[in-house]
DNA sequence: GTATTGGTCGATACACCGTATCGAGCGAGG
DNA sequence: CCTCGCTCGATACGGTGTATCGACCAATAC
């Protein structure tokens, strides 16, 4: 018995475990297996496997911190320190937005956000904080899904379009999507770096213009 | 025997399920019992569970169309659209933004939004269809997971500040969420209509900046 | 010191899931 | 009419989350 079981080591177990293999990795089974233990014994601690995902997520919310100056830098690094959590955690994409999060750690991020705001009135605040993570939530999910599809067909880029090449170009083919074909053709191709950022920006002028006023 | 088998009639039987009752009770041999049929008959039209998923996704893409005249009325109803798609099938929002998607409808979708987006150049029309997708993906999850945070806790709103006021009134009480506290106390309270709307003008306000320049 | 009781803990069991397998049943060819 | 071959779906497998309840053990009563 090398350490007495705890809600924190059963949730840090379940990460490492989705860390390492996904979020179908993560069953009660094999959690409590890799702690040396039943089943069942896990329900002394947590409730449900539900609850075992909200505490994940909050746990997760631990490593995000708004820093800087400013309400645009707060935002702006709110937005990044969430992308680089899911980076880290894939299967936190899975999970964020997914449920009513109101854990020690996702609040106390919360209150770090608020609180760093400065002078920035409530009607505007409150919404611009809103709209960020609503962004942030949609924008880390379609990244993490495009980079789990690229990997899945192969590791890299040519793969990916020998794979799906075929069934896209006899679509394009049809003649039924040209717009897209365009696009697909001559449009631009940002890096994710690139095209979160370019978002975030659009989002954040906008906040700005409705605070400047 | 009512009609033939066709992916068509188990993508709508599917649909019909989530409908009723959400994603956890579509199973593939609840499909198929609902089409009065043994459940591996399914896999005869469909390769995987997955695959019946992104069926249902692309079903749902086809009720979701831009309408108006500028690349403003078109992103916002495009926008609005996915909502009241979300709202109409809640399981919607579980699933939006998890899989790649490049059925027929779903580009489709795609297709007519990049037509309408008229003459903006493509390097700002395609991040900027980006952002809008990412905030509407995020917004309609936290949208349909409030409600049924609020649905599951009784009906209306009051039962749901008796069931977790509480906790809230304990851990606020704490006084490590001073900023929290103060927003839940004097910040607005707008409805969800309001917060999406917001949220969408702030991020259509920061691409006509970059337009209009 | 021993008998009894109370409570806790976890092995077992249940209902359900997605899907691989393979034997039964049937249509076609000789 | 018999036989072959193929298709199709019943059965089965390995997994899931979790309810149940019997075994075990610590503490109490005599």
């Amino acid at each position: 018995m090398p350490a007495p079981l705890s809600r924190e080591r059963i949730v840090r177990t379940a990460i490492r475990l989705a860390d390492a293999d996904g979020l179908e990795a993560v069953s009660l089974r094999k959690v409590a297996a890799a702690l040396d233990v039943g089943p069942m014994r896990l329900y002394g601690y947590i409730a449900t496997k539900d609850e075992l995902l909200d505490l994940m997520v909050d746990t997760v919310h631990a490593e995000i911190r708004p820093t800087g100056d400013g309400w645009r830098e707060v935002l702006r690094s709110l937005a990044e320190a969430t992308r680089q959590a899911a980076h880290r955690h894939e299967w936190f994409a899975d999970l964020i937005g997914g449920r009513p999060q109101l854990g020690p750690h996702t609040l106390a991020s919360g209150e770090a956000v608020v609180a760093a705001m400065g002078g920035v009135a409530l009607d505007v605040a409150v919404p611009a904080i809103g709209a960020v993570n609503a962004y942030v939530i949609g924008a880390v999910r379609r990244e993490i899904t495009e980079r789990r599809a690229e990997r899945s067909t192969g590791m890299d880029k040519a793969q990916w379009q020998a794979a799906f090449g075929p069934y896209l170009q006899r679509t394009f083919a049809t003649g039924r999507f040209p717009a897209l074909a365009t696009v697909v053709r001559d449009g631009p191709h940002l890096d994710p770096d690139e095209t979160f950022r370019t978002g975030l920006d659009f989002l954040l002028d906008g906040i700005a213009a409705r605070i400047s006023t």
